[in-house]
DNA sequence: CCAAAAGTGTTTGAAGTACACCCATGA
DNA sequence: TCATGGGTGTACTTCAAACACTTTTGG
């Protein structure tokens, strides 16, 4: 805020609160977690039009004139996760906005509604309870999802035919781009580290590779990339005991580094 | 859109449009050029309060109904610029979206205003013509605005005191945040090749990364990786005459290719 | 001939790829 | 002892950094 001079704030006298024809904020949440080594997002089931039955990611109204979006999306995140974020201090981040007057149905009744996508990860989050509006909710395997066919259905204003469950707007637009966001994350940032509980072995985090891009990297390589960057990682002293019905050495265990940045980065395999 | 099926429409009867207080939706654009081999972004001087005589990112407000955010892109920076955007085909995207309710003291009338902003690239812009609200508008060199300084007052909500312009609302931080994108992009994408105008030689295209990064890459390097990268630039089979006041080989001209990525990156020396 | 700009070649070292190999544990 | 998973070693290759060098032009 800048400093006040008299007579500055004519203009907001003069502002008449009609005059903007209203536009609804919300923020849209991709949360995503790895279930059994897959990649999941959560996604609830619509209850009510507009697309009663359809699968819709978790999000809602940006409180007018009392947060942002950024305050509004780790509020929801709180609520639809039952855990609280501003503590986790899991990662949440912006990713897009959409803004195409027919996203949302309510066009039709003159509502214009832009919403704030996100992205949030974290480890291995439990089965969440349905909220007040949502009929289910649940982790869906990303690869169910049928994301490319049903981005291509929106993009092309049909409705989707397939066996995947229906995503409702423009969600499966949305959840393809940040999807695309994590993947591509993974190749320059720490972010992996965040879809593991501490504390974590490096196949563990290799594994979070696996479940994103689909495949995992070399094994040695990965491993001295891993090592070789400061601050990705922080051994401890200690050793994950063997699980009881496999064998195999008991691997050493890391925490989390303070490092955003791996450079030079993973290089993906876009064949893949 | 999905198809309709009776009753499917009793929400839309039930939807009170006075229910959502008002949120203006608006687009800033951070419009980049080179100028003499310096980056500038154009800036507009407010002849009304608030900021009167700030210097604030050209934008407008999206058309409630009518427009996404990135069709008002195109629209505004098409009347700022005055050049056809949808022709000049130039580089647009968004980077990202600016909600807190003090961005803009009209949230003291009630008017929570949240910004879209935008990055834009072009080759030498001609000297823009002041707009209808604008006093002033100009290409200015972004090492003379004080980004980090301007950035840090707006948040600490103090006021800026320096010798660079001051910089409307939170503009230096849409504005940094919007300039750090390009940076990285210069990294991984074809877009320097957005900053020239066709033909180009590769010392022109250099000279982006000069203008962006504050120094060149090495050129023999340089030229390696531009022309094994394939489709970022297309030989064409003229020479550009040498300059009448200089020695020098005459230049093999380029034009720019279709592809979008380059991989693997440029490295870029942080240190500068 | 000199300066300036374009363009080439070469050496060196860092880092990724691929894959063979060893180690520790439980059944 | 074997299967399983963790972890190491190493040769090969690719590519960027650095810099010396040649070529073509104008004065």
């Amino acid at each position: 805020m800048t400093t006040h001079r008299p007579g500055e704030d004519a203009y907001l006298a003069a502002y008449d609160a009609g005059a903007f024809p209203p536009f609804a904020l919300t923020v849209d949440l991709n949360i995503f977690t790895i279930r059994d080594g897959v990649l999941t997002a959560l996604l609830i089931e619509r209850g009510d039009h507009p697309f009663k039955g359809f699968w819709a990611l978790p999000g809602g109204h940006v409180e007018h004139g009392r947060e942002s979006a950024d305050e509004a999306a780790v509020r929801e995140l709180s609520e639809e996760t039952g855990l609280d974020w501003t503590r986790l201090g899991g990662h949440l981040e912006q990713v897009a906005t959409y803004t195409d007057p027919d996203r949302d149905p309510r066009i039709r009744a003159g509502l214009h509604v832009a919403s704030v996508a996100y992205v949030a990860l974290a480890p291995n989050l439990p089965s969440p309870t349905a909220g007040t509006d949502a009929a289910r909710a649940r982790f869906w395997p990303v690869e169910d999802l049928d994301l490319d066919a049903q981005r291509a259905a929106w993009h092309d204003r049909r409705a989707y035919r397939g066996d995947a469950p229906a995503l409702a707007y423009d969600h499966a637009l949305i959840l393809s781009d940040a999807l695309e966001r994590v993947r591509a994350k993974l190749e320059y940032s720490t972010l992996a580290a965040q879809f593991v509980t501490e504390p974590f072995t490096l196949a563990d985090l290799r594994r979070v590779y696996q479940a994103v891009w689909g495949y995992a990297p070399d094994l040695a390589n990965f491993r001295r990339k891993v090592l070789k960057t400061p601050g990705f990682v922080v051994p401890t002293e200690e050793y994950r005991p063997a699980a009881s019905d496999r064998g195999g050495a008991p691997p050493l265990l890391y925490l989390r580094g303070t490092a955003q940045w791996i450079n030079p980065p993973f290089v993906r395999d876009r064949a893949g």
